[in-house]
DNA sequence: ATACAACCTCCAGTTACTGTAGGAGCAAGC
DNA sequence: GCTTGCTCCTACAGTAACTGGAGGTTGTAT
C-alpha cells in the first residue's frame, strides 16, 4: 500500500552523513530516543529522527560537546523556552574555543621560535633538543 | 657513607611536576626505562632519569604527541645524528598546530555569527536553534 | 538454494593520562 | 614493640566521542 515511511539505520546514516555505529552510540547516550524495531529487531526511523540527528550533527560540526548538545536538544524541544539558555550555552562554547585558540597560538609561537633556532648541524648542538633538555650546568 | 644518590618515585614527581601515576605510565609506554627497584620492589631513580623525564615534560608542554616524544628521545640519545630529523618532527608538529588553529578559527567565526543573530526571544524563533535545525520547508 | 549486503550485540582501541581500590612497606613517636 | 600515617605497589575503570571488528542473524536478489 503506502510506500515505507520509515528508514533503516543505513538509510539514516546515508541521509545524515553519520556512521551507523555512531547512530547507535547516540541512541545509547540518550541523544536519540530508543528506536522502534521491526519484528526481527532492526531499528526503524521516521522523519523526526532524521531531523533530530541532523540537529545533533550540525551542533557537533559547530564543536559543541555532547553534553551541550543534550541541553540544546532539550531546549529545542520546548518552543516556549526563552532563548537565553541557548545563547548562554553557545557563549560558553565560544569562550572555550577562544581559550583553545589562545593556547594553541602561544604554543605555536613558542614552537616556531624553537624551530627557527635550528642551524641544521648534528643533534649534539641542536637548539631544538637543547630547548627540550633541562638546563644542566657543567 | 654517601648520601642517597637516588630518588623515590614521589621525589621524581615533585622535582618534575609530574604525577606519580604518569611516571609509571611513561615507564609502561617505554618513554622511561624500566626503573631499578629496591629489595622491596620500590622504584628508584637517578639523575639521568630526572633529565629524561624533564625532556619528556618539556616536549609535552610544546604539544608533541607521545609518539613524537619517543622519536625525539631516540634522536637526542645519539649526539651524532644530523639535526634534520628533529627539525622535521618539529615542523610536522607545527603544521598540525596551524591546522588546528585554522579549524578553530573557522569554527569561531561561524559560531560567533550564529550567536550574533540571537534576538533573545523564545526558542520558537531562536536563530541559533534555527541554525542547528535542518532546513525544513512548510 | 545460495550469495551477499545490511543488520544485530558486544567489545576493544584510540590519546594521554587521572583516580581509585586494596594491600604492603617504612619512618617516627610513644 | 606497636600504632599511625604517609608512600609505595599492582591493577583497573573512567575520561570524549566515536570507530572498527568479531561473530552471528536477517532480508533480498538471483
Amino acid at each position: 500500500m503506502a510506500e515505507a515511511a520509515h528508514l533503516a539505520i543505513g538509510d539514516l546514516a546515508r541521509l545524515t552523513g553519520t556512521k551507523v555505529n555512531t547512530i547507535r552510540f547516540y541512541e545509547e547516550g540518550g541523544l536519540l530516543p530508543q528506536a522502534e524495531r521491526t519484528a526481527s529487531g532492526r531499528r526503524i526511523y521516521r522523519d523526526a529522527d532524521t531531523k533530530r540527528l541532523a540537529f545533533i550533527r550540525q551542533s557537533r560540526n559547530l564543536g559543541f560537546p555532547l553534553d551541550a548538545v543534550r541541553e540544546l536538544l532539550t531546549l529545542a524541544d520546548d518552543a516556549n523556552q526563552p532563548c537565553e539558555a541557548v545563547d548562554r550555552i553557545a557563549r560558553v562554547h565560544l569562550a572555550e574555543i577562544d581559550r583553545k585558540i589562545a593556547d594553541l597560538s602561544a604554543l605555536r609561537s613558542e614552537l616556531s621560535r624553537v624551530i627557527g633556532s635550528c642551524s641544521h648541524g648534528t643533534v649534539a648542538d641542536c637548539k631544538i633538543i637543547e630547548t627540550l633538555a633541562p638546563h644542566t650546568d657543567g
